[in-house]
DNA sequence: TCCGAAATGTTGTAATTACAACGGAATTGT
DNA sequence: ACAATTCCGTTGTAATTACAACATTTCGGA
């Protein structure tokens, strides 16, 4: 099968037999049309999903009742590990945003799965570091000011990257999602770092001076 | 021992035998003077922490280069965990505030500990339930306005808690911190709301209208 | 109860930021 | 290469927020 090989090479597999494990894991796989619903906000679900094909929006609410895009998923990502494995209901839902096909794999299963215990001990490593950029970005978010925003992300990049010229991931909108601010707000700070001779930067690659 | 019963009483310990699980986990206890260092940022820990007995105080190194406290650790905390579980090298330093007793437990043995499986479930638990209060948290951070970011975060209070009036955990520092901005500019901010009617509050009790 | 200390609320000002609008650059698809 | 579209930088304005200073309230201990 052709989704075997890739689900094998995911993190979650690291040194399993990913063909043997599945049958342990209680394994469903499932279709869904373009803009029909795989998860819906307030319901629980014991299940993560592996996007095997396709992509899906992940949709919050906000206050105001507004539906707010949180992420995209794209194929190979997976998805609602955090509400699966701590029992919570969902916070979001999750639509198809084309024709998907996803697997389902039992979060309690992988948990304590005796005959693969390495799963247990991947998701384990996963939600881990995963923990470790949410604590990062909060770092930057609880910054007073934009410019000190800006500098604490370009700064723990460059110690993540391990050199003074970073190059950041996203283009301007998506650093400003990132940071939580308005995009031209965040042109301008850029703009007035450079001019004060604190950041020098090219589009996307930047150096902090 | 006294600690022996505290620390079965710990989420991580639920289901588990914990004294016979501590002598599979090679446990280490050690004794740390007030003003010590228990962690130093961009070491390695292979063990995640169990403060027993005594204060901690854990600290970032920001952009430039000033010491932040990142928050404050009391006896029966868990910390470090998601530096040992993810072998990345910490991002913060760990001090004694007063003198205290640490637990260490190998973050390796609980994740694939045969003979107590349970140990990985929960940790895997506890991770899922903070990735969910940090991806919660920075839902608040991203809005763009300090009257969203209330309304935000009382709103999911109000979801969590289950009722329409909301009790605070934080004071109004407290607050301030959790949202990001400045104390007195909450403080502003929330007489804004409920002069506008958006918002009627007591102390730490708020109601959305 | 009284005092002192800490936390909270208020106000004013300067600085920052959101937001909208627009021109120019870069990218993509044809 | 060209057109269309998306992305990016700039500017101006109104609104928001940080920050400092100070008044008031709350709280804990003597």
């Amino acid at each position: 099968m052709d989704s075997l090989s890739a689900i094998a090479k995911l993190p979650l597999f690291a040194g399993v037999d990913a063909s043997a494990a599945l049958r342990d894991l209680n394994a469903r796989e499932g279709n869904y049309a373009a803009g029909e619903t795989l998860l819906r906000a307030g319901e629980r679900c014991e299940s993560v999903g592996i996007l095997l094909s396709g992509g899906a929006d992940v949709v919050r609410e906000d206050a105001g009742g507004n539906p707010v895009l949180v992420a995209h998923l794209s194929a190979g990502e997976l998805f609602a590990e955090a509400f699966a494995f701590s029992g919570a209901p969902l916070a979001v839902s999750v639509r198809a945003a084309e024709d998907s096909r996803v697997l389902w794999l039992s979060a309690e299963r992988i948990a304590v799965s005796p005959r693969y215990p390495r799963l247990a001990a991947n998701a384990l490593r996963l939600f881990a570091r995963k923990n470790l950029f949410l604590t990062e970005r909060i770092e930057h978010l609880t910054r007073h000011t934009l410019a000190e925003k800006v500098l604490s992300y370009l700064y723990s990049l460059a110690r993540s990257q391990g050199r003074p010229l970073v190059s950041v991931p996203f283009g301007r909108q998506g650093m400003a999602d990132y940071l939580g601010c308005d995009r031209s707000a965040l042109c301008a700070v850029l703009a007035k770092l450079k001019k004060e001779g604190k950041l020098d930067y090219h589009k996307n690659v930047f150096r902090i001076l």
